[in-house]
RNA sequence: GGGCGGUUAGCUCAGUUGGUUAGAGCGCAGCCUUGACAUGGCUGAGGUCACAGGUUCGAGUCCUGUACCGCCCACCA
């Protein structure tokens, strides 16, 4: 391979990320068995499974984020040796890719029912022949390196017997049951969802007060319920009231009719009751209401269902309301309750009904057979694991929620009346026994009466999504095959999602993962926030402020968008993303090619040998090597650092200061002067450039899994280091090793001089480019230092001459300056009484500031509770503080 | 009705287990057409850390309460 070994004059991802994704494609790095990987053997495998997008879907900003997330962490652990396994996949999404395709097909006239189930899952199925790839196409130009060989798809075979015999398994274990039971019931997808795919926002209604007329008494005696729902009144099988209430005791036991369908029904005391709310009397419609049906089940009354799967009203129902949609017939039943004189009051009422997530539809709670995963049982193993630690959740305080929600976990229903997914295995004999089978052909006969096969009917309903979804960790492994995979992958070390799944899936992965593994699937939750807008509204297609991250990563590169999205990311906190923010990302990457640039075209002439290790360089380099070791030391511990504790953000802003602060805004330039300054050894020349490589490496090395594709591409152009292979995707991550000490202190010593000589220039007013006489006195092994680095003071300080003595010449004018230990006298040519001001006022003010920090330094001491209490180290650095405050007050004073 | 989170510079946000002088980006002011970069450089201004108590030698950080903002959960007809 012929490496380019120029970089080009302009940052320009549009070229750059290509070129690099070509790289990536001819390698099998993502592979943790691959030939590229640098996997040790001895270190535990990483594991991350992506949470599946959904088929259908386009990329959208919340995928940009949890790609970046993953992919940093996939990546890093890959740098540290550990073999590395992101695992992708996508979701075939039943009741969403349903939804989509209606959309589709409606606009070639036809629906469902015109096709019906077969030909519709044909047609879905070329749909996902479609679209399939898309998404993860564009995962892959946010520079995602999962291992796509092993890409999943949740309605694969591998998938769909894992999803059987999950089933099955339940089905044995007693935590999967067939029940009639009320759902919710969703009229507009014609479908139930469970709880949580219901959304509950207060609505402003009416309560409507009507009076049922007494058996054999007059229409004018009876007892007045209150209802929100007038016409399920059709439904109702009893009336209720507390048992304790006065005002109703003698009702209880006799029996009121309900209009219209003139049934007598029974008045029953149940302290479900609230004797407060409405009249204090509750019609009973078990068939409609979650709270009836438990009065309806303790008393055993009839549940006669008045709505169908529209949700309109039955066909038997009495004459003028059967076939009505139910807000109609809830106006033509208070109208005709009004005429009949039975309606007593309409009050307004604000109440909070169930909605379809994906249709908005109000949910109606319908009487179903259903299938439900009994959780109870299950949702204590998951907490186990979370007390005990076994799973940790990343911000720890979602705990809580976690708590909270498996603690009151009801069963999950799974039935989805919907074609589109995993059929649930179930069939039923004529006699109505049901047989459950992990088989793909189905059970081989009745397993209670032995009825053939032919003669079974398995079960039409689907899985909830979830339901597969809940097995991803393992069914992606080959589960329940005891593959070798699974084996070495599973569990995996960290599941990365969005907060607002923790019970959709994440629970029930635990759930799942624990019952039929034996052990969760993962040691921590790591949950993100959402991406909001620059002004913290929710990312919409309605409200029109939507980010597009493919057209970002047109225009600013995918590593300037991965930086921003890292930036602004805190553990379970939701992030805006502004435009100052991706300009900001986008500069830096500039800011890094430019430096890089720099670096590679700045390689001394007589430099052509080998690159020689990076301890020799430093040691060859002096002071510059000793330094720029201990600063990217300091970056590398503090990257680590953050990293272990998922700073993620903290980790970027560090790299950043590293880069921009630290390495061009001191590092280049202090290293730009020996490298210009031919009078310099050539080898000492040599090792200061071999020491800014190592130094841009290393950046490089940290920045690579947030930024891949900068990093990649410039790191290909720096000469190799030895042992290093083709990738810095598959290269070493960095480890500290720095001798410290003093020499590296020197450069911060002369460094801070140079900007105190800077902020007095610029609090004078003196003309920026103009070259002033400095005086520096400094200890013996400092002013060593600074003749070493008298070229590189003088350019940065704009000084010239510049002496270097124990201490400075007596008897001139002169602006002084204080910077640690180094005290220094500033000589304008002829300083005129505004610049002597300007100068005195400056002067003056570090002073006060001074005196005052030494005042608070000389109290806190001076307090026997503080010498007394506070721990050793922490009293030794006030003492040092007020040591170098009171010589830096000396050292002012004097030239005062 | 419960629970959780937030409140730090003009704006957007960091701030590890309580420890000396609270940080960054953007914005703002002044200066700089210096051979990597004006998508840049140098210097600077700007904070009673929402409020009120408490614990402590010491609180942005821990505890209690209050106010406002946001989110989650909940069968009151």
């Amino acid at each position: 391979m012929s490496a380019p070994r120029e970089l080009g004059s302009s940052y320009t991802p549009s070229e750059i990320e290509p070129q690099v994704a070509a790289r990536w494609a001819a390698s099998d790095y993502g592979n943790p068995e691959g030939s590229d990987s640098v996997a040790k053997a001895d270190l535990p495998p990483f594991t991350i499974i992506m949470p599946p997008p959904n088929v259908t879907g386009g990329l959208h900003v919340g995928h940009a984020l949890f790609v970046t997330l993953e992919d940093l962490l996939a990546r890093r652990a890959r740098m540290e040796g550990r073999p590395t396994l992101w695992l992708p996949g996508v979701d075939h999404a039943s009741i969403a890719a349903q939804f989509v395709l209606d959309k589709i097909i409606a606009e070639e006239g036809e629906s469902r029912s015109s096709l019906g189930r077969e030909r519709y899952l044909q047609r879905m199925d070329r749909f996902m022949e479609e679209t399939r790839g898309v998404i993860l196409g564009q995962f892959r130009r946010l520079g995602a390196s999962a291992d796509w060989g092993r890409t999943r798809f949740t309605m694969d075979e591998v998938s769909s017997r894992a999803v059987r015999t999950a089933f099955a398994t339940l089905y044995e274990h007693g935590l999967a049951y067939r029940t009639e039971a009320l759902v919710n019931w969703c009229p507009g997808c014609k479908t139930s969802v469970s709880d949580l795919e219901s959304i509950s926002v207060e609505e402003r209604g009416n309560i409507w007060e009507i009076r049922y007329p007494l058996e054999g008494g007059a229409p004018s005696d009876g007892i007045v319920v209150a209802t929100t729902r007038p016409e399920t009144l059709l439904g109702d099988t009893a009336v209720a009231v507390h048992p304790d209430d006065p005002r109703y005791a003698q009702l209880i036991g006799k029996r009121v009719v309900i209009p219209f369908v003139d049934r007598a029904v029974p008045i029953l005391g149940d302290d479900f009751v609230d004797q407060t709310f409405g009249t204090g009397a509750v019609k009973v419609t078990p068939a409609h209401d979650p709270n009836d049906r438990e009065v309806g089940l303790r008393h055993n009354l009839p549940a006669p269902t008045i709505l169908d799967e529209a949700a309109h009203i039955v066909a038997d129902a009495p004459k003028p309301f059967a076939g009505m949609e139910r807000f109609a017939a809830r106006k033509a039943i208070v109208a005709a309750l009004d005429a009949l004189g039975l309606l007593v009051s309409v009050k307004p009422h604000t109440a909070t009904p169930a909605r379809c997530q994906r249709s908005n539809d109000i949910l109606e709670p319908r009487l179903r057979t259903q299938w439900f995963i009994r959780t109870k049982p299950l949702a204590e193993k998951a907490l186990a694991a979370t007390r005990t630690g076994k799973t940790r959740i990343v911000p720890a305080h979602f705990e809580k929620t976690w708590e909270h929600w498996l603690t009151e976990i009801r069963d999950w229903n799974v039935s989805r009346q919907l074609w589109w997914g995993h059929r649930i295995p179930a069939w039923y004999c004529a006699d109505g026994h049901i047989t459950v089978s992990a088989d793909a052909e189905g059970p081989s006969g009745c397993s209670e009466c032995g009825a053939l096969a032919e003669s079974l009917v398995q079960e039409s309903d689907i899985f909830d999504t979830w339901f597969s979804s809940g097995l991803w960790p393992f069914s992606t492994l080959g589960w329940p095959e005891q593959t070798s995979d699974l084996k070495r992958y599973y569990p995996s070390q960290v599941m990365e999602t969005g907060h607002d799944i923790l019970f959709f899936w994440v629970a029930r992965m635990m759930m799942l993962g624990i019952e039929l593994m034996g052990e969760p699937p993962f040691e921590t939750i790591y949950l993100h926030g959402m991406v909001r807008d620059p002004e913290g509204q929710k990312m919409s297609k309605t409200k029109g402020n939507v980010v597009d991250p493919l057209s970002l990563i047109d225009e600013i590169g995918a590593d300037a968008l991965r930086f921003a999205l890292v930036s602004g990311t805190a553990a379970g906190a939701d992030q805006r993303l502004s435009p100052e923010k991706l300009e900001n990302a986008r500069n830096f990457m500039n800011k890094l090619w430019n430096a890089a640039r720099f670096v590679l075209g700045a390689r001394p002439a007589e430099v052509t040998g080998e690159r020689p290790d990076a301890r020799s360089a430093q040691e060859g380099a002096g002071e510059f090597g000793a330094w720029m070791s201990a600063r990217i030391s300091c970056a590398i511990e503090d990257v680590d650092r953050n990293l272990a504790g998922y700073g993620f953000s903290e980790a970027a802003q560090r790299i950043y200061d590293a880069t921009w602060a630290e390495y061009c805004d001191q590092a280049i330039e202090l290293a730009k002067v020996t490298l210009a300054d031919e009078s310099r050894p050539a080898a000492e020349r040599a090792a200061v450039w071999w020491t800014l490589v190592d130094g841009l490496d290393t950046l490089l090395r940290l920045l690579h899994p947030i930024a891949p594709f900068i990093t990649e591409g410039i790191w290909e152009a720096l000469p190799r280091r030895n042992g290093d292979g083709p990738l810095l995707a598959t290269a070493a991550w960095p480890v500290r090793d720095t001798k410290g000490g003093d020499e590296a202190r020197a450069i911060d010593q002369w460094l801070d001089l140079v900007r105190e000589v800077r902020a007095a220039r610029t609090s004078t007013k003196l003309p920026a480019g103009a070259w002033l006489p400095l005086a520096v006195a400094a200890p013996a092994d400092l002013a060593a230092s600074g003749e070493r680095l008298r070229a590189a003071i003088e350019r940065l300080a704009r000084v010239r001459p510049l002496t270097i003595a124990l201490n400075l010449p007596a008897g001139e004018e002169g602006m002084l300056i204080v910077a640690g230990v180094l005290t220094a006298r500033l000589t304008p040519p002829e300083a005129d009484a505004t610049t002597r001001d300007a100068d005195r006022a400056r002067r003056e003010r570090e002073l006060v500031a001074a005196r005052a920090q030494l005042a608070a330094a000389e109290t806190r001491l001076a307090d026997p509770s503080f010498t007394g209490k506070a721990p050793a180290t922490v009293v030794a650095g006030a003492e040092r503080r007020v040591a170098e405050l009171r010589d830096e007050i000396a050292r002012l004073e004097q030239g005062a």
